[in-house]
DNA sequence: CGATATAGTCTTCGTTGTAGACTATATAAA
DNA sequence: TTTATATAGTCTACAACGAAGACTATATCG
């Protein structure tokens, strides 16, 4: 369990949409999440093998919801982000910051 | 060319480094940089084969130096990022920001 | 009960992350 | 003037991550 490696690119940005969703976290609005904020597409399946990599992981917790009275209601596998998660997030992003920090002139639109 | 990808977490740091680093970038000084800002261990061949890759994307341009009158003064190979690169650091940065944007709650340590 | 919508799985493959061992080339020391 | 030591970079190999096509499951609607 929980083999402590670096969170990659990808997976950063799926654990960040668990966190804005909350407890309405599962498959599809994680994807619409991403879409949405950076303007990136993403495959269903490309979620989903995040997810399952990150519940290895240690990363993640699911627990499958029982099927929704809703056209097409399958049952939804909910997320939620573990602390080690929330940790690994929290210490990507101060190094990110402190690689940044004073590159502001690079930022400029050319 | 270009293959034109989503930029991998390593390959990011290697590339804030070496806008850091500015005309003194060459692969020691930016694992130097990367461990020094991010606490984090890294070897030379993973920058060195990050670099190489960097190039055939056409995200860094290198170019050989001549060899410096110092003790172990071997040619440096010097680095400079390129402005696909550029955009694709802006662009993900600006993701990440959207990204983070109200999860300070989460940021709080613990 | 066939069409359609939502949600998730399987399989596969290319790309990126990572390091150990090795090479090259300089000065310092013996 | 050979041998040690320091700096800088390369080769090779493999594990982990990124990504998608095709498929399965399960619900409602007509």
């Amino acid at each position: 369990m929980a083999t402590q490696k670096n969170l990659g690119e990808f997976e950063q940005l799926v654990l960040l949409a668990i966190l804005r969703l909350g407890p309405a976290s599962y498959g599809i609005p994680i994807r619409e999440e991403i879409e949405l904020r950076t303007g990136r597409r993403a495959s269903r399946a490309a979620i989903y093998t995040t997810l399952r990599r990150l519940e290895e992981a240690g990363m993640v917790t699911s627990r499958l919801a029982d099927p929704t009275p809703e056209r097409g209601g399958r049952a939804k596998r909910y997320f939620r982000v573990n602390d080690v998660a929330l940790e690994e997030l929290r210490s990507y992003r101060g190094a990110m910051f402190s690689m940044w920090d004073g590159l502001e002139q690079f930022l400029d639109r050319s």
